[in-house]
DNA sequence: GTGGTCTAGACCACA
DNA sequence: GTGGTCTAGACCACA
């Protein structure tokens, strides 16, 4: 299963799917290359509306992460082509200060904060597809 | 300045008074104890509406960052009173976790990734309030 | 009236919307700082369905047209904060440079060309709204 | 090669195809009286649907680019033969408008613009094919 | 009251 | 067969 949806939660469907496609890409389950199903086929394999899928398809375009090529399909981007990487870079340090603003009101001192974020890189990476790895 | 408000950002009103209490805090420019303005002083002080203000109140209180005292008015909570702390590792867990698949996707590697976080961890303690480090 | 829609044109209704826009302001119909009327309002003058005002508003704030500030309402945008300048120039020249093709099937020489263009030019911007050209 | 189709752009393949066999016309590198490639040898050449290259040779031929002559085939038609002259002119006319439109939009002035076209047009027929130039 | 999200279902352009 | 556009109508978050 490439894709998991929370029907309840309180974030939007189509970002769950952009998210989604996201990890899995990261995580090495989908690879630059792979076609993705059809907007339809999507939509009717997790009981949304068709609608839904175009809107985080068309976000994911927007990112850079997949590209539509007319009535071909859509297809996972290589990752060379990084769009408005600075931009990115510029959001993953934003998120980092709410990191350790969040880490500060859990009583977390600003070395376990190092450790734990070790492990967890670690950990993380290591989980990934070993095909990926090997690239 | 207690709290500065982006009126054009898509981050909500009272969500980044959240947040901004909670920098605050972190930075030690508010310390526990302290009394906060109240939801309509500090409504007026920066244009919001008071139901706005209030909802981030309540939303504070209800993360343990601030207790309110009945007719006395709200104050900071003491850090050690942390509520849920096992929560609050995990929801960090949970942000560490989004913040790997969008550094694979600005095309950082693990090791980039781990040398920027703890010069952005040092970095951002150094510029915390001094009187806040001697504690 | 601020804007005109052609119900059987082959150019998408959102389209249009966008466009109709961007003229009147560079017409000098619209003025930065005028508030919009909101999407549920524009798609009843016009008989349209919101979602469609919604996707016109939209791309009109992605190319910093536009700024969306949440429950407020929707302004015209301070043509000084202009996004991606360096991009629109690229698809300046490019649309010139269909032009050029244009003219060459058109019959006309480069010269004629230019000074159909002067001319355009100058009559186009004499056409706008004088209290503008004081500015 | 006389023709280049990009797969991942957002402009229609069909629309490629005539935008650019006119700008080979126009530059000089196709001329009028030669022959181009029947439809299904350009779509095999361009891996491209033959559906899609007959689209584009029909709008071509209904433009006056184009002359098909039954069985001999089809051939570049003489510039003097331009049909729909004046309706061409009203075409680009209504082009150097949204040009107007999007010149303003980028933050260039009347005289910029004029300028910047001057220039354009210089250094655009410049390029063109030497043996066209003394026709 | 404002915009955002989502569904259901129709029609169209492109390949 | 593919994605894009549009309508009609519902519900929700924010201010």
């Amino acid at each position: 299963m490439w894709l998991r949806i929370k029907p309840g939660s309180t974030v939007p469907v189509y970002q769950q799917i952009v998210s989604g496609v996201k990890e899995s890409i990261a995580k090495g389950a989908l690879h630059a290359g792979d076609r993705l199903p059809t907007v339809r086929d999507t939509a009717t394999e997790f009981a949304l509306n068709h609608n839904t899928v175009a809107k985080a398809y068309r976000a994911l375009e927007r990112d850079g992460v997949i590209v539509t090529m007319g009535s071909k399909g859509t297809f996972i981007a290589h990752i060379h082509e990084v769009q408005n990487r600075s931009e990115k870079i510029e959001n993953l340090k934003r998120s980092m200060d709410t990191l350790f603003i969040d880490a500060h009101h859990a009583g977390i001192t600003p070395e376990q904060l190092k450790q734990m974020f070790i492990l967890a890189v670690d950990t993380w990476f290591a989980a990934k597809d070993p095909k990926e790895n090997l690239k």
